[in-house]
DNA sequence: AATACGGGGTT
DNA sequence: AACCCAGTATT
């Protein structure tokens, strides 16, 4: 049977010279340095580029080297990671760093088995470090190019994993034999710039007329998306202050913000007031009793999964909580030293704020 | 194969 | 309020 919708593959040529002349300028695109790539792959992961321009800069000039982020700790790193997310990749970076350091005479190796092992380098990451870094001929598959493919060939459904293989063997077809980086590159522009999400520009398209999606007029269509349903959480969190000091504490190093510093407190369960759940939780984590608690402010903050309302309560406790490895009393100036979670960093944010309108006044 | 893991920007 | 993002590790 002939195949009238036989699909004609893009040249790789039309793409790279729409990249030579539309690509952004970010960052991480005027070096060559293996390392500094490393980072911005790790920092891009399921973040957007806005929102890691100014971390990427940060974290160079605190760690220009490897081996420079080899002997730093993990403290500094996190504080230096706080309010990007995903902190896993923070703590891998640095096992990784350590073991390249260590093992691999401070270079990252060029072998894709032996990178493929290290900490935070997935599928995704150990290609685009080895094509973009040292123009290793190696396919890769973001959700831009996901995207892309899936319209470019027409395949239905949401975007997933069982789509690797069909997007694997389409990409090598496609991938030209040098320009490996700049190739790698334009197919994640292009699907950030004109192929996007939603409203994608295909006019503007250099390989609309290879585009399957397009020619059915299906574009929007691919890849098909689910709906998640956000639920609703109160927490209530407490500033207990001795002096001028108030008590932190440290999550644990697995889980959800592991590691990060947080004011005591927790979700609301049960009870019907927030008050209620003050009680059990500092009853609960610190051993110790809420004698007199004044609301002081709500701060909102949005997960994936949820959004959290945080009831903050100014507290007098008995007795004092002590300090240990992972209980701290911190004057306000100093909270800043702590890697925290977002919604505590709004509440530290909201002191200042506050701190200096009193002393002004 | 499904789920945990953040947060900020955009629609 | 929902959607989106240069994914990885664990179960």
């Amino acid at each position: 049977m002939k195949k009238i919708l036989a699909h004609n593959p893009l040249k790789s040529r039309d793409l790279l010279l729409w990249y030579q002349n539309n690509a952004r300028e970010l960052p991480w695109r005027k070096t060559s340095d293996p390392y500094k790539i490393w980072i911005s792959e790790v920092m891009l992961q399921q973040t957007t580029v806005n929102a890691v321009i100014n971390y990427y800069h940060r974290w160079l000039k605190r760690f220009p080297t490897i081996q420079s982020l080899a002997r730093g700790n993990i403290h500094d790193i996190l504080n230096l990671w706080q309010g990007l997310g995903y902190y896993q990749r923070a703590r891998n970076i640095h096992k990784a760093a350590q073991i390249i350091y260590k093992d691999h005479h401070g270079e990252i190796p060029k072998n894709p088995k032996v990178l493929r092992k290290l900490p935070g380098f997935g599928p995704y990451t150990t290609n685009a470090v080895l094509s973009i870094a040292y123009e290793l001929r190696l396919p890769l598959i973001d959700t831009n190019i996901r995207r892309l493919v899936m319209r470019q060939l027409a395949l239905r459904g949401v975007a997933n994993i069982k789509q690797n293989k069909t997007i694997t063997t389409y990409l090598e077809k496609i991938m030209p034999k040098k320009n490996i980086s700049f190739f790698n590159q334009a197919l994640m522009e292009l699907g950030a710039l004109i192929c996007k999400p939603k409203n994608p520009l295909c006019l503007l398209c250099p390989i609309q007329k290879n585009c399957k999606a397009f020619q059915k007029g299906i574009q929007e269509l691919i890849p098909k998306t689910s709906k998640n349903k956000i639920k609703k959480i109160n927490a209530a969190i407490a500033l207990i202050q001795k002096e001028r000091k108030f008590f932190i504490q440290k999550r644990p190093e697995k889980g959800l913000l592991a590691g990060l510093w947080e004011f005591p407190g927790g979700k609301q369960e049960k009870e019907k007031k927030i008050e209620e759940t003050l009680k059990r939780e500092i009853k609960e984590e610190l051993k110790v009793s809420v004698t007199k608690s004044d609301f002081l402010m709500k701060v909102k903050h949005y997960y994936t999964q949820f959004a959290v309302t945080l009831h903050v309560f100014t507290c007098d406790v008995v007795p004092f909580p002590l300090e240990d490895d992972t209980h701290k009393w911190v004057i306000l100036k100093n909270l800043k030293n702590f890697p925290m979670p977002s919604g505590s960093a709004k509440i530290v944010s909201k002191l200042k704020h506050d701190d200096n309108q009193q002393r002004r006044a």
